[in-house]
DNA sequence: CTGAAAGCGCTTACAG
DNA sequence: CTGAAAGCGCTTACAG
């Protein structure tokens, strides 16, 4: 492949290279004359500025890295879109990468490399050991959704809330035997939504049985055995709550598998209010925030970290964001007791 | 921020610079015990290398562009995934851009200026002016999923063949007014599904009315509306055939809305099957292909470009996969004519 | 308003 | 096996 240089363009315009640099970053300096033939001859070339050159004497790439989790994850796939669209509107290129592809200690070694100018995350564990270098890389780093127990800069919503909310939604139609899916509790927002449950049931004095409570892989899998564990006890439970919304659709399908009718039979919920969530055949009672995408809030703040960098002291960025619950028809009143 | 580059590690090391870079790229060409050194000079420092700078000499990024539809769509959610995770086992770095951010045009201008070493596109429409200009960029382009009619590089699936298949399951259960929901036929994969279902329905002598055939803007809205209008005439169709499963699930949701059963009352069917259409909720019947992705495969033929580029000549990669029928609970037998 | 020159951080012949 | 030097394509003071 043939790479066109400013140079090139500058012996085809009758300039030098300084010249056509200057008509592409600061047109309004040099004369008009020159200013036009530069740019035909850029056009009749085909000229594209070499972005690997000019971030090398920039100091700047327009360049930000996204760690998220899996795609397989609406919330994710929906946080990805926005940010991506964000980042290219305000001149912006995003570099994706996700938990899956290695240790985030591999993957910032890559990011410095790529000296990004600022970088989003939405994956880290509570208390992972990779923050601090994170926090000592010099790059401005926002969390979000998970948040590190550390802080940081970070926009979340106010998970233990969210899951009061949610589990005396539950209470109030009756249920008390309520079973608890989730994730590993490594991660912020599963661990506070687990607290802000258990926190209500005691409140309530209604015991958590152990048999009731799982964590689990978030695989399909996992989530189908454990659904069927659940209801082939003894006393099954009457309500499950899950630890987000993909889990409670993935349970919802095993329930259904098993012949069981919801609400009628069980209730389930779940946390993120994913679009699917508000689909008539799925119907899922979610908390959640409406109208408010924590990704774009992230995207947009990082944008103002990186922008103000060199000025004056950095603000300190933290959004807990009320949670919204919708209440859908996935939750009914307590079946009567009859075991 | 502090960068450190390979002379402060030169420094450290008591070397010269290349022999940083030898360390680097070839270790086994120096002294194992100056070797030795730059490590730890490397580590001490936790130098890592430019890679903007080394892709000034190296002419290679070792970045691929994928250009794809939105998440929004499932089915572009999960060859993002399986591309970018594939990509990043194989040393190469995947730079996301989706349709909704410019025109084709742009976007090529963007990565041009990049140097990306491949490009992966999954959205040019069928006879988009912008082939010429990706064809002549002299980067590896591999199409998947939708086709120009140029052809080129690509990997897809034998469409045509999949909308007999399904038009011919529905007119096997009975149906004879069936409706076609589909987004705009300048896309390869809607038109050709478009002209299966229209050759198979003239072959079996069924007629297409006008107002059962609606091509539309992939939003919730307009499939709200246009199912709406579809089933709301005085001879309503028993099943809707639509263009993606994305469309079908979205159709769904409105029918359920208006109180309609599926199937008892319509059938409903798409193209992809992406992994919602499995879940029990859903149960879509769709027509795919199964253990087989065309992103990955695209990703995988795309490297062997990449690699072979300065090699013999280029293998003319075509792919175009059969496809399978997942017959679900959405479809059945026909409603018995009462209108 | 414009050009020559230095330099960003790297790699790679070229000598030795 | 190793270092000095040239060069990748750009931007930005510095003179004029």
């Amino acid at each position: 492949m043939i790479i066109v240089s400013s140079k090139d363009v500058a012996k085809l315009a009758g300039c030098s290279q300084s010249t056509v640099s200057r008509v592409l970053n600061r047109p309004e300096t040099v004369h008009p004359d020159k200013r036009e033939k530069v740019l035909q001859a850029i056009e009749a070339l085909q000229y594209k500025p070499n972005i690997a050159a000019r971030s090398l004497v920039a100091k700047r790439t327009n360049t930000i890295a996204l760690i998220s989790g899996t795609l397989r994850n609406d919330y994710f796939a929906e946080s990805t879109d926005r940010i991506v669209e964000y980042a290219s509107k305000h001149g912006y290129r995003t570099m994706v990468y996700f938990e899956s592809e290695g240790s985030l200690g591999d993957i910032l070694a890559q990011i410095k490399s790529y000296k990004v100018d600022g970088i989003l995350i939405s994956c880290m564990k509570l208390d992972d050991p990779h923050y601090e270098a994170f926090a000592a890389s010099g790059i401005p780093c926002i969390w979000f959704n998970r948040r590190h127990r550390r802080g940081g800069h970070y926009v979340s919503m106010d998970n233990v809330l969210a899951a009061k909310m949610l589990t005396r939604h539950l209470l109030d139609l009756g249920h008390r035997r309520i079973a608890y899916l989730s994730g590993p509790l490594d991660i912020s927002t599963l661990y506070e939504r687990w607290t802000g449950f258990e926190a209500v049931m005691r409140e309530a004095s209604v015991p958590v049985r152990e048999s009731y409570v799982h964590i689990l892989e978030p695989n399909d899998q996992a989530v189908q055995k454990l659904t069927w564990k659940l209801m082939h006890q003894p006393e099954p439970p009457t309500a499950i709550v899950c630890g987000n919304d993909e889990l409670a659709i993935a349970s919802m399908d095993a329930l259904l598998s098993m012949g069981l009718r919801i609400p009628a039979d069980v209730s389930i919920a779940g946390f993120d209010d994913i679009r699917m969530s508000g689909h008539q055949a799925i119907q899922l009672t979610s908390v959640g925030q409406h109208r408010f995408d924590m990704g774009e809030v992230a995207a947009e703040h990082l944008m103002m970290l990186i922008e103000a960098k060199d000025g004056q002291e950095q603000p300190s960025i933290q959004f807990l964001c009320k949670p919204e619950l919708f209440v859908r028809r996935s939750t009914g009143v307590a079946r009567t007791e009859k075991n």
